[in-house]
RNA sequence: GGGCUCGUGGUCUAGCUGGUUAUGACAUCGCCUUGACAUGGCGGGGAUCAUGCGUUCGAAUCGCAUCGAGCCCA
């Protein structure tokens, strides 16, 4: 389009974002960011986050999603072949509740089938939802490698990933404790257990014994059905009498062994630890160091066993106070103390979770495989990876992939009924729910064809933990592409959706899954706690988007924080986003009618300053993408438009733009041509709707097709520099006295070493302008002594504090008669310091010694105006 | 209790491979309607760089300790 057809006066004065946004959420071709499976190009997979569809797309995952789309667009532009997939994690217990509560059942009063499609219809509904945001937000997904965890085509594959590692002896079942959830009734994985603090009460207790009684203390005397025996430290001098022999557990009668372990501290309590299967972890590791026989005293809806005699079918809490009760009447029980404690609890219902033994599913952790491949990847920023490693090191035991749900992936498994003998579907038979279907072969153990389903299903790690393999082709028919180059995620997911990943790329794969990972922070409230609903400090993207445009949204990811720290939403943030789309319209609606590229102009010196700072700037936001830090990129960017472009470039050439025709002219709208251009082109990845917009209106092509602007390899420019910094000076000069900015005055003489263009100086200062080498005959005064630290420290060491302190107190004048002879001398007191003449700068003031003029001294230049006519 | 990160004008922050004058934004105050923009321009005020000790000629920057905050975990 010929901007020339666009008169100034019908480009709007204000910039109407959500007009041209939504315009432009319309008008956009989305098959411009499709992966292309076909092409040579190198590839940049990213593995997107696949959210939970809870039907709004929250601040967070916004955050997450701005970073994701600064670096998809950026590589796109630095013509990499970009896959910026989306994935839907959708199974889940929320979603179970969230069916139950809309139609008023509980799961098990409709059949598995129905009520599995009850949330399949939530769930699509809610994906729908959150596509319309994300659309909103400019996101530049890639929708033709979109995935639904819930779907065949997905769950299928997290089925033959279980075969897989099933088959290579990596996934087994097997009876082991688990941290159980009573009032979910399903098995959770350590990453699913929150720590509270609690305070609960420690009681003393009486174990009779031959050797008289043995004090223990316990927090959890509702588990002395459970107690299988009795620890003591080897070295306690009141206790080690007792280990090697037997006490009698109170209120049940029967016999326990008293045990020596270094791990019990003397200290606390009586210095006695009742061991429970299972009362907590370290009961685990005691069970299995000593061989200790297992005594469930609770089952899976959190009610007690038959091992608890009398108090069978009691609840956990109604068994604690019945037994405390009978013991205080007893007199078993001594002492009671308040006790702080921290609780596990199930990060969903918040119930205090226990550790029972189950039959259950689990995937081998191997520690160092995990570490291993860590250290191929890397971690943006590098300090994430040691909360990793740190998690690494401390699991107890494997993880525990089966849970008692419904909407989830089925585990492909049978039991026979002759014989118990599992029997795990093979992968061509998949996908399938063994509840559905029957295997199509009999059982290879006893040859029975009666079978019982596996009622178990699996964890949704396992669904979201192969999403990079799924995006990177594996299974698909595609050429497998794996190693994705980037895993965007929270930090507070390292634990669970980074550890998986590595585990079972490794497993599955045998590589690692990602080249390098960025770890984006939390969104804060304004309150500066982390935002919830709970906490009231909740903004809905929808809300800042329908307020200042999804430009000014974006703004703020940008530059609200670097990535890996957390972000405060802030609103003044977004507002003076809003305020720069403005400034660019401003720009561009000064620049529409003069922008326009002519061939063999020379560009004067002004403008060549300006492509000087182009090119840094290019070069700065280049690499600062490099390195994923979009705010240090952002803030070039708007500084080179605003203070450069906009109030010094602008400002000089207006005259040579509003002047006679001639190659002035057309080199001044050349470069403001090239300036609009790499302008956008550098936006575009962060405000893509106003980058869009004016990058259509100026050369009719689309900014999102475009390629990275090149640096114009330009050296810098002391000439066009010291212009601006006269015109600037002039400018403020002017505003100091009150008067308006295009007052002409009476002359202007620039004094300097340099040759310098006057015509867009004389234009900008509405002023004629004179040019003289050297320096103005003025008198000038030295004033002050400015030591040089760099230079006296390292000479003097010691010394350097006296020195600098005498040099302070000197004539400064004659500091400077020294320094312009070749040194400077410093008397000590005792000896005198030689000084080379760098060791100082003088600061001086001039006099305009009687002449009409004002003075305004520069680094490079003195500046002499006219004051009388 | 452990690990990680972090304490810089009223608020948020840059600097943190040590050099004496600590960056920017927002807020605040003053001046200015000039042919893109008052959602603008120009300028001013405002900081014991959490605290203490140490290393050094010299510390916001390095080390140790203390206090405080956030996150992850036991």
């Amino acid at each position: 389009m010929n901007p020339e057809a666009i008169p100034m006066s019908e480009i709007s004065k204000e910039y109407d974002f959500k007009q041209i946004e939504e315009r432009w959420v319309g008008a956009w071709d989305e098959s411009i960011y499709y992966f292309d499976w076909n092409s040579s190009a190198p590839q940049y997979i990213i593995d997107t986050p696949p959210p939970y569809p809870t039907g709004n797309f929250h601040i967070g995952n916004a955050l997450n999603w701005c970073y994701i789309d600064f670096i998809a667009r950026y590589k796109r532009m630095r013509g990499y072949n970009v896959m910026f997939p989306q994935g839907w994690d959708c199974h889940g217990l929320p979603t179970e509740v969230k069916v139950e509560e809309i139609h008023g059942i509980t799961k098990n009063e409709v059949a598995r089938e129905e009520f599995r499609r009850l949330c399949e219809e939530l769930t699509a509904k809610n994906i729908a939802k959150m596509r319309v945001t994300m659309k909103r937000l400019g996101f530049s997904n890639d929708w033709s490698n979109e995935y639904v965890t819930m779907m065949p085509e997905y769950y299928s594959k997290t089925q033959r990933s279980f075969v897989r590692m099933f088959e290579k002896g990596m996934i087994y079942r097997e009876d082991h404790p688990v941290n159980w959830c009573p009032r979910c009734g399903t098995a959770i994985a350590f990453a699913e257990v929150e720590y509270d603090s609690r305070t609960t009460t420690l009681n003393y207790l009486r174990f009779g014994s031959e050797l008289g009684d043995l004090e223990i203390a316990t927090s959890r005397p509702e588990l002395l059905a459970a107690c299988v025996a009795v620890a003591v430290h080897p070295e306690d001098e009141k206790n080690r009498k007792y280990i090697g022999t037997e006490v009698r557990v109170p209120v049940f009668d029967y016999s326990v062994p008293v045990i020596a372990d270094e791990v019990v501290d003397p200290a606390f309590g009586t210095g006695v630890v009742m061991i429970c299967t299972f009362g907590d972890k370290q009961d685990v590791r005691w069970w299995v160091e000593h061989h200790l026989p297992l005594r469930q005293a609770i089952d899976r809806a959190g009610r007690m066993t038959e091992a608890a005699g009398k108090f069978a079918g009691l609840k956990i809490s109604e068994c604690k106070d019945a037994i405390i009760e009978e013991m205080r009447s007893l007199g078993i029980i001594y002492k009671e103390e308040p006790l702080d404690q921290n609780v596990g609890l199930c990060w969903r219902c918040k119930t205090p979770i226990e550790i029972l033994s189950e039959r259950q599913w689990f995937v081998k952790i191997d520690p160092d495989e995990i570490i291993k491949t860590s250290a191929e990847i890397r971690w943006v920023p590098d300090h994430m990876e040691t909360r990793l490693l740190n998690w690494t090191g401390t699991m107890d035991w494997d993880w525990c992939i089966s849970r008692q749900r419904i909407f989830a992936t089925p585990i492909p498994v049978w039991y026979c009924r002759a014989c118990g003998e599992p029997l795990v579907a093979k992968e061509e038979w998949l996908p399938l729910d063994p509840n559905q279907t029957k295997p199509l072969r009999p059982c290879p153990a006893c040859g029975s064809e009666e079978f019982e389903p596996e009622t178990d299903v699996l964890d949704t790690w396992m669904d979201s933990s192969i999403s990079v393999l799924n995006v990177t082709g594996w299974l698909s028919g595609h050429e497998p592409r794996y190693p994705a180059q980037l895993r965007p995620q929270g930090h507070d997911i390292i634990r669970t959706w980074a550890f998986y990943t590595i585990l079972r790329a490794r497993a599955l794969v045998g590589t690692r899954p990602w080249d390098s990972i960025l770890v984006n922070g939390m969104v804060l409230g304004e309150d500066g706690h982390k935002m919830s609903k709970s906490l009231n400090n909740f903004i809905a993207p929808e809300e800042v988007v329908a307020k200042y445009g999804a430009d000014a949204f974006r703004q703020w990811a940008a530059v609200g924080g670097s990535p890996g720290s957390d972000v405060m939403f802030r609103w003044k943030d977004v507002v003076s986003g809003g305020r720069f789309l403005q400034k660019l319209w401003s720009m561009y609606r000064f620049a529409a009618p003069h922008a326009k590229r002519s061939d063999d102009v020379a560009p004067n010196q002004v403008d060549r300053w300006l492509l000087f700072e182009l090119y840094l700037t290019i070069e700065a936001v280049t690499e600062a993408m490099e390195r994923f830090a979009f705010d240090e990129a952002f803030r070039a960017i708007r500084s080179f438009a605003w203070d450069e472009f906009a109030d010094n470039y602008i400002e000089l050439v207006k005259a040579r733009l509003y002047g006679p025709d001639g190659s002035e002219k057309r080199a001044a709208q050349t470069t403001i041509y090239a300036a609009i251009e790499a302008l956008t082109s550098l936006l575009a990845p962060f405000t893509p709707f106003i980058a869009e917009e004016i990058r259509t209106s100026l050369s009719g092509e689309s900014v999102h097709a475009a390629s990275w602007p090149e640096p114009l390899f330009i050296g810098p420019q002391p000439e066009g520099s010291l212009i601006k910094e006269v015109a600037a000076a002039v400018r403020r000069y002017k505003s100091d006295r009150g008067m308006a900015l295009n007052a002409p005055l009476a002359g202007i003489e620039v004094y300097s070493e340099l040759e310098l263009e006057t015509a867009d100086l004389a234009g900008s200062t509405s002023s004629t302008v004179a040019v003289k080498r050297g320096l103005p005959e003025i008198e000038t005064r030295a004033v002050e002594v400015k030591p040089q630290m760099k230079t006296i420290g390292p000479v003097f060491k010691e010394k350097s504090g006296d020195i600098i302190r005498r040099l302070k107190e000197m004539d400064p004048e004659e500091v400077a008669r020294m320094a312009g002879a070749g040194k400077v001398l410093v008397d000590l007191g005792g000896e005198v310091a030689e000084l080379a003449p760098e060791a100082v700068k003088i600061a001086t003031e001039t006099l305009s010694a009687g002449r009409a003029v004002d003075m305004i001294r520069l680094p490079a230049a003195t500046v002499l105006i006219r004051t009388g006519s």
